[in-house]
RNA sequence: GGGCGAUUAGCGCAGCUGGUUCAGAGCAUCUGCCUUACAAGCAGAGGGUCGGCGGUUCGAAUCCGUCAUCGCCCACCA
């Protein structure tokens, strides 16, 4: 078989992909064997890959593929996620290109558009993971608006009304005026926006030249005095015809319309004279009192805060505490509405800067000021929020933040890394309850009917909302005509915190076999930004619904960074297409180049020499598989040296088997890749296949070559879940194979190294220091590789067993045991012994010299050390035994080596 | 404003409850090699006072305090 140089992954990666599916071997159902189940972060249905991807679901791909070759039956739920406002936002402005408004079109003519939309576009996000490798049982591929998954949403929209954890009321919450809707506090992103302060003047309700209230020493700043709100006495303002006025700083001067009160701090010394008197809304006209309230940061602007109960959070619980009127002066869309009076259909911030026109030239502004402020803003739309009041729905969340704190603060599921868990209990021991209603079409629409005369039923059907509706009205001649549902629908996070019930149809059919076979999921991999809207929730519903946790594990990853640490984007253009980079370096190297700096947690910088490093070492295998393949097999002996380099790698495989075990116990997946790339790249390529190797047209015996075909083997096994594509190619390759079979359905189980194997790597580690002191050697005093050279071992040789593969692998003529070495030697120590090679001529004694007293006064140095602890009779009493010991050994070693090395030097010396 | 986390080689990181010659591997760099598996490679080499200061200890990258820089999360100073 000819193979070329090169790796090429387009040849054989689609094809090995279609194998998988042809053989159905991603498929799972539920039988004998123990589970593992992961469900994918579901992507927004009309996504495209993004690294962000990549990386998440490299990782469940890597986790399914290593439980499904440990023997447990894996089972990696796909779909996708409706992404009701996303989504909605998305159609809109099509439609909007077609010049077609969504207030033109019914609910149902809408919702024919966004079907539409969703399958010309959907799934091809699916798609797109597959040519990453992901290894998803694709027949139970779901879809968040599919019939099972709306059925488990309203179901347990009414169970939860049932239960009265549902509520409807009128309620202060995050308005989008572009999206149109209300959003969750989770949905609300704050961003420090550079703005201004606006400084105005109301003036006071009362006859010119008044001086009720004024003390004695109080201050009369004029209009050029600075602002000092530190100030500890009375600040009284007046303008030049005597009118006294209260000065209210704000950033948002286009509310004032909606203004009910001017609120001061009572223990404020600044404005006590204020106290009790009205105020007129400056542009407004409205006189409005002055309430007091220790709300108020007396040392903000001037210490008084107009009070727009409409507008504003803080100002709505000030104004029910005082029982003032909210005046909403904004429409939906964020213009000025007619109760405002003026400005009416103009923009909010179109009106900022009018208005502040305006009262500068109607003499009412005293001053404007910069200030960098942090403003809400929604999370899909990126319009600065508008705190309004509406009725929405809304879920309790007291009980259900309950339920979900304890299982991971004592790790019945277990965070990586666990640092979240501050974040989560922050989170839930300060949880409000959740804004579930969405002013949108495109989602779950929520079960509640209204009857006509008032009131409302909520139920899973029309039908059974009509018979709810009969027997709460008393009237029996209700049809359902006479119902109107509501036009609302809900949060896109109302249906995927039900995710892993779902998709076992858990809620709709409780107790089947399949959620009693798959549920609780093992490991969920996603990104901490979800940690609120998904994660938390998740496992709400899931002691809510199932009793028992949604997953075991939890693996958050970081964020996929530029190399300059920046967020990836659209707009700065730094987002590499996955699907492009695929193409130049193939899904594994893609794969391996994510993997290699992802730890948990962790932000990765991403770039393309990552995904190079990965196909390098894609061809790196490849390579050793051609050499592999490429020898002739003879009825000849095995080799000692083979021999040896057998024992040797199987005592390697073994131990390395372990530790990457262990370190995908940690779910520290980039390090176990890099366990077994060194182990493929360091000691099988480089060290194993060397010693191995017959000389140049020379067949090699038998025992070794099926030996390294199963070396072979296992290598691609510990490698599969990181490189699925390769890996099968090769395992295909390496002997006949049935059909159907494949490398991913292999179990791999190798025992522990014993004790005599450890003996052996330890005693290889060491000859591999000979030989590599050898090549120094040749380096240094450039010497061909394959000019043959004696080497002597002075004193002593411990490693007499290994002498054939270090005259192999170092080209060595010879191993002698000398007790001094040649005065032309060049010598380095390897353990605690010393070798030497002859080199004649070619030896420099005074760089020997120079060299050899360089590292003995490192030594002695190092000795030192050592003595000075071990004389030290605090430590050799308190500190461990062992580490005592550790010291002693430590000073043998040194003494023997100095020993060796005034020996050396002596001899160069000539004396 | 509160909380959390980070700071170790040029870069991105590992170093678990202080003690294995502990200061590490990967990439990059440098030197020499187109040696018939692989130049996407081979063989070597160099490189860090573990952010600063102080403390605990026989012993500190590791524990404590403090400062500095960066990042993240939360919060009702308009």
């Amino acid at each position: 078989m000819e193979l070329a140089t090169k790796y090429n992954p387009s040849e054989v990666e689609g094809k090995w992909y279609q194998y998988w599916m042809d053989n159905k071997l991603f498929s799972s159902k539920p039988d004998g064997r123990e589970p593992y189940t992961v469900v994918i972060p579901p992507p927004n249905v009309t996504g495209v890959l993004h690294m962000g991807h990549v990386l998440n679901e490299t990782i469940q791909d890597i986790l399914v593929r290593h439980a499904r070759m440990e023997g447990k039956n894996a089972c990696w739920v796909p779909g996708t996620d409706h992404a009701s406002i996303a989504t909605e936002a998305k159609v809109v402005n099509r439609l909007a290109e077609q010049g077609i408004k969504k207030t033109d079109l019914t609910r149902e003519e809408f919702l024919k558009h966004a079907w539409a939309w969703t399958e010309e576009h959907g799934g091809i996000i699916l798609k797109q993971l597959r040519t990453l490798g992901c290894s998803c049982d694709w027949d139970r591929t779901a879809f968040t608006m599919d019939e099972k998954r709306s059925e488990s949403v309203i179901k347990v929209f009414c169970d939860l009304y049932r239960k009265g954890l549902i509520y409807r009321g009128v309620r202060m919450v995050n308005w989008d005026p572009k999206a149109l809707t209300a959003l969750s506090d989770e949905e609300v992103i704050y961003k420090e926006e550079h703005t201004k302060l606006y400084y105005m003047k109301y003036y006071v309700d009362e006859p010119v030249g008044s001086t009720d209230g004024e003390e004695p020493d109080a201050l009369y700043p004029s209009p050029e005095d600075p602002f000092d709100a530190t100030v500890k006495q009375q600040v009284v303002h007046r303008d030049a015809e005597g009118r006294r006025y209260a000065v209210v700083a704000t950033t948002r001067p286009e509310t004032i319309m909606g203004d009910v009160a001017v609120c001061i701090n009572p223990n404020d010394p600044k404005n006590t004279w204020l106290r009790g008197k009205k105020v007129i809304v400056p542009m407004k006209g409205r006189v409005v009192p002055i309430i007091e309230d220790e709300y108020v940061e007396i040392e903000f602007g001037t210490g008084c805060l107009k009070v727009t109960p409409a507008h504003d959070i803080n100002d709505y619980m000030l104004g029910e505490k005082y029982n003032l009127e909210a005046i909403d002066i904004f429409n939906d869309d964020a213009t000025l509405s007619e109760a405002a009076g003026m400005y009416v259909g103009q923009d909010r911030f179109d009106v900022r800067k009018q208005i502040a026109i305006d009262m500068t030239e109607a003499g009412l502004m005293e001053k404007i000021e910069d200030y960098d402020n942090k403003i809400g803003c929604s999370e899909r739309t990126g319009v600065p929020i508008e705190p309004k009041l509406s009725m929405q729905w809304f879920l309790k969340m007291e009980h259900l933040a309950e339920i979900a704190l304890g299982p991971v603060m004592n790790d019945d599921i277990q965070f990586y890394p666990v640092k979240y868990k501050n974040t989560y209990r922050h989170w839930l021991e300060n949880i409000k309850d959740w804004c579930i209603s969405r002013q949108l079409w495109w989602g779950h629409r929520i079960p509640a009917y209204y009857l006509p005369t008032g009131g409302y039923v909520v139920a899973e059907t029309p039908e059974l909302a009509l018979e709810e509706a009969k027997k709460k009205s008393g009237n029996d001649t209700l049809t359902l005509a006479d119902l109107r549902q509501d036009e609302d629908a809900l949060d896109t996070w109302f249906s995927s915190w039900l995710w892993p019930i779902s998709l076992f149809d858990g809620i709709n059919n409780p107790g089947n076999e399949e959620i009693k076979y798959y549920y609780p999921t093992a490991d969920l991999v996603t990104g901490p930004d979800i940690i609120f809207f998904w994660v938390a929730r998740m496992i709400m519903a899931g002691y809510e619904y199932e009793g028992k946790m949604p997953f075991k594990n939890v693996y958050f990853t970081g964020i996929v960074r530029d190399k300059l640490g920046r967020k990836m984007s659209k707009s700065l253009g730094n987002s590499p297409d996955p699907l492009e980079l695929i193409a130049r370096f193939g899904a594994d190297g893609v794969r391996m180049g994510m993997m290699l700096s992802a730890p948990a947690g962790n932000d990765i910088l991403f770039d393309d020499s990552l995904c190079e490093q990965g196909r390098n070492f894609n061809n790196k295998i490849w390579n050793a598989f051609r050499l592999v393949k490429g020898w002739n097999t003879a009825d000849i002996e095995q080799p000692e040296t083979a021999k040896i380099a057998c024992a040797w790698f199987d005592a390697l495989l073994k131990k390395t088997q372990q530790e990457a075990q262990d370190l995908f116990k940690k779910y520290r997946l980039s390090e176990a890749l890099m366990a077994i790339y060194k182990l493929f790249w360091d000691e099988f390529s480089s060290w194993y296949l060397e010693m191995v190797k017959p000389a140049y047209g020379q067949p090699i015996d038998k025992a070794t070559y099926n030996q390294t075909l199963h070396f072979f083997d296992v290598l691609l096994k510990m490698l599969h879940p990181f490189m699925p594509f390769i890996t099968e190619e090769l395992w295909q390759a390496l002997e006949e194979r049935k059909d159907g079979e494949s490398i991913m359905l292999q179990e791999l189980h190798l025992p522990a190294p014993t004790a005599a194997e450890e003996t052996l790597l330890a005693e290889i580690e060491n000859m591999k220091q000979v030989i590599s002191g050898v090549r120094t050697v040749r380096n240094q005093k450039n010497i061909a590789q394959k000019e043959l050279l004696a080497l002597q071992a002075i004193g002593e040789n411990p490693l007499t067993a290994y002498n054939c593969l270090i005259q192999k692998m170092a080209f060595i003529s010879e191993i002698t045991v000398v007790d001094t070495k040649d005065e032309t030697a060049a010598s380095f120590l390897a353990g605690t012994n010393e070798y030497a090679v002859p080199v004649g001529n070619l030896i420099d004694v005074e760089a020997e010299i120079k060299k050899a007293e360089a590292e003995l006064k490192h030594l002695e140095g190092f000795l030192q050390g050592v003595l000075k602890k071990l004389s030290n009779e605090r430590f050799v009493q308190s500190a461990p035994a062992q580490v005592v010991e550790m010291e002693r050994k430590k000073q043998s070693d040194a003494e023997s080596k100095i020993a060796a090395l005034k020996d050396s030097l002596k001899a160069l010396k000539g004396e």
